[in-house]
DNA sequence: GTGAAAGCGCTAACAC
DNA sequence: GTGTTAGCGCTTTCAC
């Protein structure tokens, strides 16, 4: 059932019906009435392609998701994220469209996707410091918004963010009131925003705590199992060896609790660890654990507001970037299930 | 830069262009090279919508991912699964278009994509036993392919699983060579194919080898962090607890080491855990490590499988449905990174 | 308040 | 081997 025959079943014109579906004024009630009814009986649905044709608009949001051939690896909470902005999508009437990039061929996937003219905008992952396709996505003039931000660009765009390095100070922090003073920090690599931020805040907690920063203690990498694992075997060898560790991944965390394994000790007696993104942190001194909660529900509500900003630049070009900075949910409590109180 | 103006700019008709770029025989080789190197000089991409319209196909495939509204969290494999068949799409020129779903909306939503045209086909997801998305489907004639499969439902469909039983089977086998004899099953929502194929495996691990299957020992929900934390306090309690858990998801698995580590237990000496979707398993018993890998390159790898068949099946819709059983990777070695021996 | 007709950018008969 | 023309399904100007 197409426009066309929507028209001649109600002896009507294409150009009214066309009208009265998409709410023009000029269309009597009546009319109106009559057209939604048999659009319903009928469960019409306006050809995608053709709107789009005609209108110049894709109704299509594209999340661009670099891959790079080494370490092809995606993250856990990704599909969080998504869902949520899947919802803020499918409320405003937006499809989302997914595209897998190498990373060194990114730039022609974004000249290509508005080219083709198959998204109104695009949502940037995982941004460098440095980033190079805000300057481009700006060039090429494409709505976007980025989750996460690039410190080095002071261009204004649109960002929403958690606040990594408060997350990295208070779980640093934590750990020191728990009387560690020997802290490993196993992050990121550190040409990524997100991972620069969690070592400052990691870096300061100490420094304001008056405990040196040890260059042995900090290991940036991408997190994947092996490098936590290694991180891990390599630390315990140190004449002063860690006895904490803050990891900046679910993934690196399967292997540093691995490797604490293999090597005779148990988390949360011998030694701790706080993980980001992952819903369980092992910590020394008794009941105590500590939920790093910015995974899976905010990550959700993060994809949410993020699309929700990304649709109304799309709605409104004119208006001024905006940019929200979420604080991370570090809840310290008994592990009883409860989270009582919060840090 | 449009066929239209790109046509202009070489002295040709739209045609010859169009038939150039899109491999005509009839198309001389001068005239071809030109048009080529004046297209790339350009960048001209032809718009996605505009070709859509006109040839009536999408190139577009639509996945649809299920949330249900109280239990709404993403299974964090889902992240591979897509990268996998991205990547052949990407290679096939195919467009990925995702869409959430309340999943008591799924009916209206493949029949908007159906009539709306934006998609050329459809992989389902996290099928039941007796799903209904596949008559529907079949019934409004939308190419798809399921990753899983539906159990009673028995008219021919392409669908790629991963062989969930025997991997249950032997998870299940090797415990009991440790020497286990109370195995508790930690299983998803046993409607899901997947789940009910895993007990079976369970079960009939237990029964051959002479063992009770104990329904006290069995628990199908939401696989939720809650859930795993709660079964295991709960099986604590049983005059006989039990000494190892097979767990079916890796988020319940973080409520299982939290509901271990809680009791003052330490698993890999205490108790055993064998947990699928991860990569870490902790077992009694040394340094013996079973790994179940079919988890992240091998999910990736399903994606891509799944995606060649569906895109294979668009292609040439006479073709008889493909079907593929993948065994999972559960390999059982020291936990020194490197594994040695299969299983 | 309604309709006719042009056009969005492309492909595909059909003609030459 | 190349061009003319119609048409995919919709919106939108313009006319009535």
């Amino acid at each position: 059932m197409n426009l066309k025959d929507l028209a001649a079943l109600l002896g009507l014109s294409q150009t009214t019906v066309s009208r009265a579906l998409n709410g023009y004024p000029e269309v009597s009630e009546a009319t109106r009435q009559r057209v939604a009814a048999a659009a319903e009986k009928h469960s019409y649905r306006p050809n995608t392609r053709a709107k789009g044709l005609a209108t110049g608009r894709a109704m299509a949001i594209g999340h661009v998701i670099p891959i790079s051939a080494q370490h092809e690896m995606v993250n856990p909470v990704f599909g969080d994220f998504i869902a949520g902005a899947g919802e803020a999508y499918a409320a405003a009437g937006y499809d989302m469209v997914l595209s897998l990039v190498q990373d060194n061929q990114e730039e022609r996937v974004y000249r290509d996707m508005f080219a083709k003219g198959n998204v109104d905008g695009i949502v940037v992952h995982a941004p460098e410091m440095r980033d190079r396709r805000i300057a481009l996505l700006l060039e090429i003039g494409l709505p976007f918004a980025v989750h996460g931000r690039a410190s080095e660009i002071t261009t204004p765009y649109n960002w929403l963010d958690v606040n990594n390095k408060s997350a990295f100070q208070r779980a640093t922090d934590f750990l020191i009131d728990l009387g560690h003073r020997r802290i490993a920090l196993l992050n990121g690599l550190e040409t990524m925003d997100f991972a620069h931020r969690r070592r400052a805040g990691y870096v300061e907690a100490l420094l304001s705590r008056d405990l040196a920063v040890d260059p042995q203690l900090m290991r940036s990498e991408e997190m994947t199992e092996t490098y936590g694992y290694q991180a891990v075997r390599q630390m315990m060898k140190l004449a002063e060896p860690p006895t904490a560790y803050l990891v900046s991944s679910m993934i690196s965390a399967i292997g540093v609790r691995r490797a604490i394994h293999d090597a005779g000790l148990v988390m949360g007696r011998d030694i701790s660890v706080i993980t980001h993104d992952d819903d369980l942190s092992y910590l020394r001194n008794g009941d105590d654990v500590a939920l790093f909660t910015a995974t899976r529900s905010s990550v959700r509500d993060a994809g949410r507001q993020l699309a929700q900003i990304l649709i109304e630049q799309i709605s409104d070009p004119q208006h001024a970037p905006r940019t929200k900075l979420l604080e991370a949910d570090l809840t310290v409590g008994r592990s009883t299930g409860a989270n009582t109180q919060g840090r």
